[in-house]
DNA sequence: TCTGGGGTCCTAGGACCC
DNA sequence: TCTGGGGTCCTAGGACCC
């Protein structure tokens, strides 16, 4: 049996920890530069607030209902996450991290009759120790586990915790599950099998398989055998590093300077050779590209990218920020009001056997040494305290996000954790 | 006025090889 | 008029996930 843990209004529910008064009003968390809603309270859901809707469309609803908004505080969720990734970690044999709120287990040899008992433990255990809670769902495949956790979560009923554990369980979960609410089933696929008269999970396991690969190709039928019970998607336990990193924002407000955009580009590009230095590899690739706002129709768009190969791989912020500039210059064209810029580094190979190319004056071995006491500096002084020349200090950014409504990084800023205290 | 930021996998088609 | 048969690699685009 593999397990779904998964944290109720996870960005939400981390800032009711820190805040109780919270609990039970309605509540949201916005995206980046206060854009969008990505979080919601059970109280905003009954309020009607989609997710993903620009804030600025429901002001009204938002001060006529009192809710309360959050911009997102990524600092703190990451944090969070770990608390509760680490608390399952230490009472389950096998887990596999699968995003900053899920994570799936592997109840493989357990005795099935001990599994509801241990599962009630295990979420009681990590709402005492995190504050957090979680509903689990327990059935013989991840997608079948997913469907068991929205199960636990939509009804009280289950007391956060839903098992699949037979046939009659499975068919009746199947078909009242809608269609679109399967994992694997987008939008796109939604449109199409409802067209084919497909409208719940058992709907979909009554095709044949020539017919799902036709239509879907073999994601689909993984899917489709997930659900007829057949697992088909293992649990991932020591998750390789990333294939593409990337790093892009929206802009405060649009810039059309040159240095301006190089700054943030620098920036990114900082933040890449980081992440990548994170996971102790190199890349051999380097995207720039810069976007108007799209939501400006009467404005002229312009949506460049260019992509360079680098000589030798690389995860010196210094070195890929030379042809991140190099780059930007090619596609910057002035005249155009730029919402949004980013970075893509990729060709990711292991930092430990680099590829060296034979006309390379770079001493990288003497680079290794002095890129890694930048790194023990960062960490223990924070973020970019040393950096590129091409970064200038925070205050002076003119691109910086909107994040009006930010709580304190109360776990992971001393002087946060000193006001916590305070309180 | 105001609209996020990351990722993955799969397939088809083109360019190339012998 | 008629034009083979087998591969590989790369990329763009489309689907999905949180």
């Amino acid at each position: 049996m593999i397990g779904l843990i998964d944290c109720n209004n996870f960005f939400v529910s981390c800032e009711r920890v820190f805040d109780p008064s919270l609990a039970g009003q309605p509540v949201i968390v916005l995206s980046n530069n206060d854009g969008c809603v990505v979080a919601r309270s059970n109280e905003a859901k009954a309020l009607g607030i989609k997710m993903g809707i620009p804030v600025f469309q429901i002001r009204e609803l938002i001060e006529t209902n009192h809710v309360a908004v959050f911009s997102s505080n990524y600092s703190l969720y990451g944090d969070m996450s770990h608390r509760v990734m680490t608390t399952i970690d230490r009472l389950v044999p096998e887990i596999e991290i699968y995003s900053i709120d899920e994570a799936f287990i592997n109840f493989e040899g357990f005795q099935m009759s001990s599994l509801p008992d241990y599962a009630q433990q295990l979420t009681k255990t990590i709402r005492k120790n995190t504050g957090i809670p979680v509903c689990l769902g327990i059935a013989p495949t991840k997608t079948l586990a997913k469907i068991a956790n929205r199960y636990a979560k939509k009804y009280p009923g289950y007391k956060n915790v839903c098992i699949i554990d037979s046939e009659e369980k499975r068919v009746k979960a199947l078909k009242c599950f809608p269609i679109e609410d399967v994992w694997g089933i987008g939008r796109q696929y939604k449109q199409k099998l409802n067209y084919y008269g497909i409208e719940t999970a058992w709907d979909f396991i009554q095709k044949n398989e020539s017919w799902i690969r036709k239509q879907m190709s073999v994601t689909g039928v993984r899917t489709w055998l997930e659900l007829k019970g057949i697992s088909c998607i293992a649990i991932e336990q020591n998750p390789s590093g990333k294939q593409n990193i990337c790093t892009s924002r929206s802009f405060g407000e649009e810039i059309s300077d040159f240095p301006v955009l190089l700054e943030s580009v620098a920036y990114f590009t900082a933040s890449c050779a980081r992440k990548l230095r994170g996971q102790k590899s190199v890349a051999g690739i380097i995207t720039v590209f810069l976007y108007t706002n799209r939501f400006k129709k009467e404005v002229p768009q312009y949506y460049p990218s260019i992509t360079v190969h680098l000589p030798v791989p690389s995860a010196n912020p210094g070195e890929l920020i030379k042809y991140a500039r190099m780059s930007l210059k090619q596609i910057y064209r002035p005249g155009y009001k730029y919402k949004k810029a980013g970075v893509i580094v990729s060709d990711i190979t292991s930092a430990s056997n680099v590829q060296c190319s034979l006309f390379d004056a770079t001493d990288r071995h003497k680079q290794a040494k002095i890129l890694s006491v930048i790194d023990t500096v960062n960490r223990k002084y924070g973020t970019d305290t040393l950096r590129s020349c091409a970064q200038p200090p925070n205050c002076f950014r003119k691109w910086s996000l909107k994040s009006q409504y930010i709580s304190r990084r109360y776990t992971t800023n001393i002087n946060d954790i000193i006001v916590l205290n305070c309180k």
